[in-house]
DNA sequence: GTTTCTGCAAAGGTTTTGCAACAAA
DNA sequence: TTTGTTGCAAAACCTTTGCAGAAAC
């Protein structure tokens, strides 16, 4: 987990009076040591990896707080369940496509769309501040060789390689 | 409710071996007889106004669905609530702008983003099924005049207007 | 010391499900 | 008839919350 992360937040606690626990400790050095998405249940388990005494109540009140600090953002990745995206530090402007064969999850950002986004909100009379585009698709190669270069169909996202960047 | 879609309605169940019943008749009159967004709570009260005596476990089985038949969609409103759209018949590509300020959901279509989405997705090796934008913003005429031209802060979603088209 | 935080367990809200009766085809 | 559907109420889930003790500052 980066430095900054550590800094950043400790920043943003201090600024809201809010304290510094070895709880608050666990949980975020889980939710930024991993660049996969998580469920509250997911982070419980890896905050309680670092610190066993975590508790569930705690990660439930301590994840809106990191939503709020803007390093952490929930993200609708379609299967009903919230999920949180550490990866908006290093990417803050990336988007979500979802392969409907094998549930895979690829990352990826594009500043013509950002810039779309930006000139249609205006036109409606509105200033953006927070876009998101999800894409749920097919794998080519799935439907032309009959084998599909990622793992078959899991529960949960395992996204393991950075943001693909278009142009 | 336009007669098109009571057909595509029947024409789903038929395919699926599934039978049409007064209380599915009832949920899909009510689903389709509004522009509005709705939860599963509120079209159980919008199909009791019809027959009363559609009960809660029918509409959580109907509405599945009526989502697999492609008329109705499950939108991400970023609320965390379950919300239907029944919009997707009339403007199949529409996408969601929430004002932060007023709550309103504005709907817009625009085709560079389509386009967009398309090359995107076909360059990462994937065919694209669906595709959702989402924007939060603000609204500039409450910022510059202090005045906001929709309601103010409502739980629910107000939605009357067509989708704007953009280009 | 004062204020915030924590864990526990209970409560809240939403969605799903087993079952017996019922209705469509 | 056969097969699918319904309502009910219970169960399953996920998230929030009240409270008393513990920890930060």
């Amino acid at each position: 987990m980066d430095q900054t992360v550590r800094e950043r937040i400790n920043l943003f606690l201090r600024s809201k009076n809010l304290r510094r626990t070895s709880q608050r400790d666990a949980i975020v050095e889980a939710a930024f040591g991993t660049h996969e998405h998580f469920t509250a249940e997911e982070l419980l388990r890896m905050a309680r990896d670092r610190d066993g005494a975590v508790s569930r109540a705690t990660v439930y009140r301590t994840l809106p707080l990191l939503v709020e600090s803007g390093l952490l953002r929930e993200v609708d990745l379609g299967r009903n369940e919230t999920v949180y995206d550490p990866n908006f530090i290093d990417h803050p402007n990336h988007n979500h496509l979802i392969c409907v064969d094998c549930q895979k999850i690829v990352e990826f950002e594009d500043e013509h769309i950002n810039v779309l986004e930006d000139c249609i909100s205006r036109r409606l009379g509105f200033s953006p501040s927070s876009k998101s585009i999800r894409i749920e698709a097919s794998c080519d190669r799935l439907h032309n060789s009959g084998t599909c270069v990622n793992q078959p169909k899991s529960t949960r996202s395992t996204r393991k390689t950075k943001p693909t960047r278009t142009k």
